[in-house]
DNA sequence: TATTGTTATACTCTATAACTATA
DNA sequence: TATAGTTATAGAGTATAACAATA
């Protein structure tokens, strides 16, 4: 029984503690199954973004993964030497980069992925569907009060 | 909207990728409001944990912030340069030392963290009581589905 | 021998600013 | 001028191993 009822704290806090450590442990799961496959969370995140949309530029992908233009080159520069992804120049464009998953960093994409789905099925299995679509739209409502610009 | 109806990924998938959205958001925001007052959330959690147990030693409070004893000291030597807190030896074991929380220390864990609270309540009071309850209900059952090690 | 803390090393991620080459 | 990407720098967190002092 990690919560005594006696515990002067308002649920809003409580509630921010529980989701805080829930979260420092789902994540550190992810990351620890990742491992086993030599990338990091956020190198899978690029991974599946460019999945989805594959010839991004590196400005717009850095935006969809809320890096900074400056940090997506190191992230594309440790995911390109490990033969996940490449730069190609735009031919309309000679400023512009299109950043490509290649065959391999597809294939280890298809290999990870069913170790996170069932990883995340694992642990939000022990909820009923009625109880994760409750979840789900609560938390829709917690995003919408916390905007990421301040 | 932005949740479309016919989003074909399965509940346990929509819900992990809001839980991680929101907690991206919500840690973002934290941290904005702790670099204010120059700190990082990793030394405002070191603070907390020590206001509450002033003079533990340093391998305590690694287990406690789930950091290596390796690690412990870069966090310790930081906030220590700062002068939020201290070693000091321990008279009876000259191996270890008792960690403390400087008066500084104290009176800026006690001026941030009304802003925090504000910050928590700004968002999480979005939620009616009940729904908070429910809230947390769930994050208990989350986290006993996910434990720390493996 | 075991434990506490330290140092060393290396990698990842983040943030900012100045720079380049194109447009 | 504005934009895309780069480089440089700095700080923060993480992980592992080897080490000194002490128990």
């Amino acid at each position: 029984m990690p919560i005594l009822n006696d515990d002067p704290r308002p649920w809003e806090v409580k509630v921010a503690v529980a989701l805080l450590d829930f979260q420092g442990r789902l994540e550190r799961r992810m990351a620890s199954r990742l491992a086993e496959h030599g990338i990091t969370l956020a190198q899978f995140d690029m991974l599946l973004t460019l999945c989805h949309g594959d010839g991004v530029t590196q400005q717009d992908l850095a935006e969809r993964l809320l890096v900074t233009k400056a940090n997506i080159v190191g992230l594309i520069d440790r995911a390109g030497a490990a033969g996940l992804v490449e730069r190609r120049p735009d031919p309309e464009d000679r400023r512009v980069n299109r950043i490509h998953v290649t065959p391999a960093g597809r294939k280890l994409a298809g290999k990870v992925r069913p170790g996170q789905d069932e990883l995340i099925r694992e642990i939000f299995g022990h909820l009923s569907e009625a109880e994760l679509r409750q979840l789900h739209a609560l938390l829709g409502r917690l995003i919408a009060a916390c905007p990421r610009d301040e």
